[in-house]
Order: C-alpha cells, then sequence, then structure tokens
RNA sequence: GGCCCCUUGGUCAAGCGGUCUAAGACACCGCCCUUUCACGGCGGUAACAGGAGUUCGAGUCUCCUAGGGGUCACCA
C-alpha cells in the first residue's frame, strides 16, 4: 500500500518552524516509502483566513525543498485540494451520520449556548453541551428545518464507555465518552469545522499516516468514533511534539519567534535550518548530525521521534549554519554573500581575500556587515588607546615610533599585493627583532580604528588598496602624534 | 479544575533490565595554534525530578508525588 501523507495548513498566517518541521518528517516519511507527499489548504474558517498565507506556504516549503506530489497548484487525482472547495462533500457524510444514528441535528443558537457555558463556568464546572436536540423527533426535526431554521449538525457521543486509538509515538490512548462533548461536525454556515473535515478528507484523500501536532492527541479519540461510524480504516497517527522556545512557552510567531522567512532573510540557509529542525524532536539513534534532505530520508524513522517536547536552541542553529557557511565552495559563498558585501560597500575589493577572512567567521550572512564596514567607511575618531595591547607589547608610544619609522618605507615599497606586503612586513619585523604583533598592532588598528576586526593587517592593507591604507596609517601617526 | 501527554547536564539528545563510576553535539570555561577576532586542535565543568515498589540487579518496569505541556469553541 502506498504511503501517503499530506500537510494541511489552515492559511492563517505565517509559517512558523514547528509547522515546517511538521511539514518535513510528513515529506520524510512520505518519500522514504516512496509514498506521495501531499499539500492540502484547510480554509474552513473564512473569518480567520490571511492574504498571502497560501503564496507564504508554497515559499516555505519550496525554498526548504520539500516539494509536493498533490496540492492545489500541481493537481492529483484526490482534489480539490482546498477544503473551501470540498465544502459540498462533507454535508452528505455529516447526513450519512444523522442517519446512522450517530450525530444529530442541533438546533440551540450560539447565544444560547454561550450563556449556559458561561453559567456552567461561573459556577466552577466544565461545560458539556447537555443533548438537549438528541432527542427531539424527527417530525419535529423535519419541520423545523423546513422552515429555514439555522442548525448545525453534532456527533452524538455515547454517554457512556471508552473512545481510544493508538499513536505511532504515544502508544495506546483512551478517554471515557462521557468526557467527551457532542462535537460539531458542519456549522450554522454550513462549512464542516476542522474536525469534520479533517476526518472526511484524510479518509477520502486516502492518507495513510497522519502526522500533526501534539494539540490534537487528545482530540483523536473522538475523532476516531467518526472512523467507526462508518467503518472506515483509521490511519496511523503521529503526534508531534511542541517545539518550545523555553521550558514554558511554546514557539510563536506573535511573541517574536523567528519564522522560516525571517530566518532566510537574516542570512541562514535552507539547508542549514531543516538539518537543525529535523534534529529537534528526532534522532537518528546515533552521533550523526550531519544530513542533507536526501540522507535523512534515509535515516528518518518514527522510532527516532521524541516524546518530549524541545526547546528550539537558536544557538545551536547559528552553529550549524557557521558550519553548512564553512562548507561552501568560495564561489557559492560570494554568491550567498554578495548582496551584504554590497551592502557594505566593500563588494569592489578583492574577492579572494574577502572570503578568506569572512567565510570562517559567518555565522549568519547578516553578520556581514558589521564585519566589513570599516574597509568602506572609516570612522577616525576612534580611541587611542586602541593602540595599546599586552601580548603585541604595544602602547600608544611604540606605536607612534613603529609607525613613524615605516610609512615612509611603506609608500616606497613597490609591491602592494597581498604577498609582496606580507614579505616586506615580516622582513620588517625581523630586521627590527620585533615581535610580529608589535608591528602589525599598530597597523592594523590604524587601518581599522577596531581592536577586532576579520583579517589581520596585511589582508587589510591588501584590500584597501596603497592610497587609502596609507592614508589611514598617517591619520593613526597624527593621532599618536598630537595626543 | 476534569481529562490526556511528558520528565537524562543550561540546550538538543543516546540509552530500550546488567557492558551506565551514563555517549555525542551546542553553549560555557581553560590551554595550544596565531598578526586582533574567528577557524582548527586538546582538555574541563555539568544530568537520570522526588519517593515507594518489582527484580539477584532499575536511567531503563509499576505506582504515587511534584513540575511542565496540551485539551476542554459554530478556531484550526
Amino acid at each position: 500500500m502506498t504511503v501517503r501523507t499530506r500537510f494541511a495548513p489552515s492559511p492563517t498566517g505565517f509559517m512558523h518552524v514547528g509547522n515546517l518541521r511538521t511539514a518535513l518528517y510528513a515529506w520524510l516519511w512520505a518519500k522514504k516509502n516512496d509514498g506521495v507527499f501531499m499539500l492540502r489548504i484547510e480554509d474552513t474558517d473564512q473569518a480567520r483566513y490571511v492574504e498571502g498565507a497560501i503564496e507564504t506556504a508554497y515559499q516555505t516549503l519550496r525554498a526548504a525543498g520539500l516539494n509536493w506530489d498533490e496540492g492545489p497548484d500541481v493537481g492529483g487525482d484526490y482534489g480539490p485540494y482546498i477544503q473551501s472547495e470540498r465544502k459540498d462533500m462533507y454535508l452528505p457524510y455529516a447526513k450519512k451520520l444523522v442517519e446512522l444514528g450517530r450525530a444529530y441535528y442541533c438546533f440551540c443558537t450560539k447565544e444560547e449556548l454561550d450563556q449556559k457555558r458561561a453559567e456552567v463556568e461561573s459556577a466552577g464546572g466544565t461545560y458539556k453541551y447537555d443533548k438537549h436536540c438528541a432527542s427531539l423527533s424527527e417530525e419535529e426535526v423535519q419541520k423545523r428545518l423546513a422552515s429555514g431554521e439555522s442548525y448545525v449538525i453534532r456527533l452524538n457521543v455515547p454517554e457512556s464507555g471508552k473512545a481510544d486509538f493508538d499513536d505511532a509515538i504515544f502508544g495506546h490512548i483512551e478517554v471515557d465518552c462521557a468526557e467527551l462533548d457532542d462535537m460539531i461536525l458542519i456549522k450554522a454556515d454550513g462549512m464542516p469545522t476542522y474536525n469534520f473535515a479533517n476526518v472526511i478528507d484524510d479518509h477520502t484523500m486516502g492518507i495513510t499516516h497522519v502526522l500533526r501536532g501534539m494539540e490534537y492527541l487528545s482530540s483523536t479519540p473522538k475523532y476516531n468514533l467518526i472512523y467507526e461510524a462508518y467503518g472506515w480504516e483509521k490511519p496511523v497517527y503521529v503526534h508531534l511534539t511542541t517545539i518550545m522556545r523555553d521550558a514554558t512557552h511554546k514557539l510563536s510567531k506573535r511573541d517574536g519567534d523567528a519564522t522560516f522567512e525571517d530566518l532566510m532573510n537574516s542570512g541562514f540557509l535552507p539547508e542549514a535550518v531543516i538539518n537543525y529542525l529535523a534534529l529537534v524532536g528526532w534522532s537518528p539513534g546515533n552521533d550523526r548530525e550531519f544530513f542533507t534532505l536526501d540522507e535523512l530520508k534515509e535515516a528518518f524513522s518514527l522510532e527516532g521521534l521524541s516524546k518530549s517536547p524541545a526547546i528550539f536552541d537558536s544557538a545551536k542553529l547559528r552553529w550549524m549554519n557557521a558550519e553548512y557557511i564553512r562548507k561552501l565552495s568560495p564561489e557559492a559563498y560570494i554568491g550567498y554573500a554578495m548582496p551584504y558585501l554590497e551592502k557594505a560597500g566593500v563588494a569592489g575589493m578583492d574577492r579572494d581575500i574577502l572570503c578568506r577572512i569572512l567565510q570562517p567567521r559567518t555565522e549568519v550572512f547578516s553578520d556581514i556587515g558589521a564585519n566589513v564596514d570599516f574597509l568602506a567607511a572609516f570612522d577616525e575618531n576612534y580611541d587611542i588607546e586602541l593602540f595599546t595591547n599586552k601580548k603585541s607589547k604595544t602602547n600608544p608610544e611604540i606605536c607612534r615610533a613603529i609607525l613613524g619609522d615605516v610609512i615612509p618605507k611603506l609608500k616606497a615599497f613597490p609591491e602592494w599585493s597581498e604577498t609582496g606586503l606580507h614579505d616586506f612586513l615580516m622582513n620588517y619585523a625581523a630586521e627590527h627583532e620585533l615581535k610580529n604583533g608589535t608591528l602589525l598592532w599598530p597597523v592594523r588598528i590604524a587601518m581599522s580604528g577596531r581592536a577586532v576586526t576579520p583579517g589581520g593587517a596585511i589582508e587589510i592593507a591588501a584590500l584597501l588598496g596603497r592610497e587609502e591604507a596609507l592614508k589611514r596609517l598617517e591619520k593613526g601617526l597624527e593621532k599618536l602624534s598630537n595626543a
């Protein structure tokens, strides 16, 4: 039997990383089994529809490499793939349930119900629908229906007995029917509720494995009452734990946690994000941490899924992203970095040197700017105390002497290239019996005005070019002389 | 509050009754390399929530307690 999984987002906003991970696992499970991964849009709540949300889902999935075999845009044999377009198929199924005596028409208005609920809750109780309409006579129901009275259809949950199901991760889950409310299947607007549409769709679309968030775990026994009423075979349920921001809060866009889109915009590589996400809540069972999508497909298993929620660790994501960046070819690195280099105004400088000094220092591409901006825009108002460095044995006086002596020689030095400068400065230090650091420290500080820079004095000098480098060195000497 | 689920270092996690004086990774700390910072190399600190059982033996099984999460909508 072909494995069919689905990712079923509701178009109500952003794709946060938790959603993406759910999609990833569903994709992985389908692909691992040479099955079908389907995309279905659950838009039964018209009030919450957010413009552009479907596009965001498409883009995110595509950027992450999770292609879908069936979906609204690519079609398939089980369409339509948008619930609102399947609208007409739910009511007949609900009516069938009414015929079977497993559901009933309910004419209670939302207002009446809200009031009852408020009463019960203010008295400290737990509200549950009182089955008021379950005992309406057939005649009365028909009469009220004919008169055009607004209605909903509710599931008729047995008053005793158990409802249960088996979860691939959590095992057997069972609850007393007495705990369950008669949930609404068809809303007054004629649309199915999520719960009902979900069951009907998963069945009619041939879904074999339902991978979804933990929040559905406790309502799943109730869904199974529907499967049982129809005599349908149940899918394998796989409830995924929540990704948390900290021990007590789940990740949420509303609280400022990053969406996949945010991560892309700040210079994370999709491969790194996917790799990291795969490991939040799943383990291959061994030490391995680096996986391409294809490798994940091979390694993925339901057994490796975790039962407890995991905290999203952005420090580890950054580390992993940095690892991916370091593995990039120089050409690929420059390709990704270019927009940031341009923004920093250094795109015209020697790319070979830029790549060499930046690649091992880039955790996310967006931190390139702050690293290299001094190359394009020099702030000469740096603190003269930067010339003091214990390890390099420098202080402003020593630096003034060194710069005063070396600048004229540098001016006269013909070969302003990285190797030329390297040989020249190293020889200079040796001849004057200076530690390399003692010579290079003032040179680097004067050219950058920064205590910390990517690359050293030689790379910076080469990047800046003779004229600019000399100008900055002279400025440094001037500052030191006036001090 | 009722019901359901979860609980190994700060974080992700391995472990599926003996090989656990508990792996690996991130983070943190130290040392080395070094032209600052990073990279890289080496080393270190740090955990089975608590309590009862079961068993010759428990991180691994059972129960209780505590803590956390989820769910109780004409939202998905």
